[in-house]
DNA sequence: AACTATTTATAAGA
DNA sequence: TTCTTATAAATAGTT
């Protein structure tokens, strides 16, 4: 988006990539936030910079989604072993 | 974004809920990839539908992106308890 | 750090 | 419900 259209590689220019970071990283908070509220969804999102900054969003608190998570995990891991079941599993809270 | 503007709060019709997840979650994990990508991010993204439904995307591997980001948490509560710390602090890799 | 020309995402509609 | 399209939103290059 924008004045040119860019290839999704990664930017070779410090400077350029720094200030891309930046916008791209605030819009994909945005939209995650947005994700959560508008659909009732419980999203963790997790971003360290190149140069190893941390940011974070979460729609409730970053420990419970990411032991849901690892819970979820496991069970699909077992299911994975049955070529019947599907990719996709369905969790209840 | 589209034919009209709407206000960001939870749809109440569950069939306009789904769709617009299944819409935005697409849009959110595609904009994940593109800033991991140009960015050279570390990227992990947990989302779970409101039905209990797990979907992610990770640069690299969730469990080394959770691992980093409970070392990076748990400097960082340790910096919070002096108020002189910014709130954000760089983790080397 | 602001500004816009464009591209991209998406809310409604078909 | 998959596809379309008018419109809103994001953002690349610029200043």
């Amino acid at each position: 988006m924008g004045r040119g259209k860019i290839a999704i590689q990664r930017i070779d220019n410090r400077t350029n990539r720094q200030v891309t970071f930046s916008k791209r990283r605030s819009g994909l908070m945005k939209k995650a936030r947005e994700l959560a509220i508008l659909c009732d969804a419980d999203v963790g999102l997790i971003v360290f910079s190149c140069t190893g900054r941390l940011y974070e969003f979460t729609s409730s608190s970053m420990k419970p989604i990411i032991e849901r998570y690892q819970e979820a995990r496991e069970d699909n891991n077992c299911r994975l072993l049955n070529p019947i079941s599907e990719a996709k599993v369905r969790y209840a809270y």
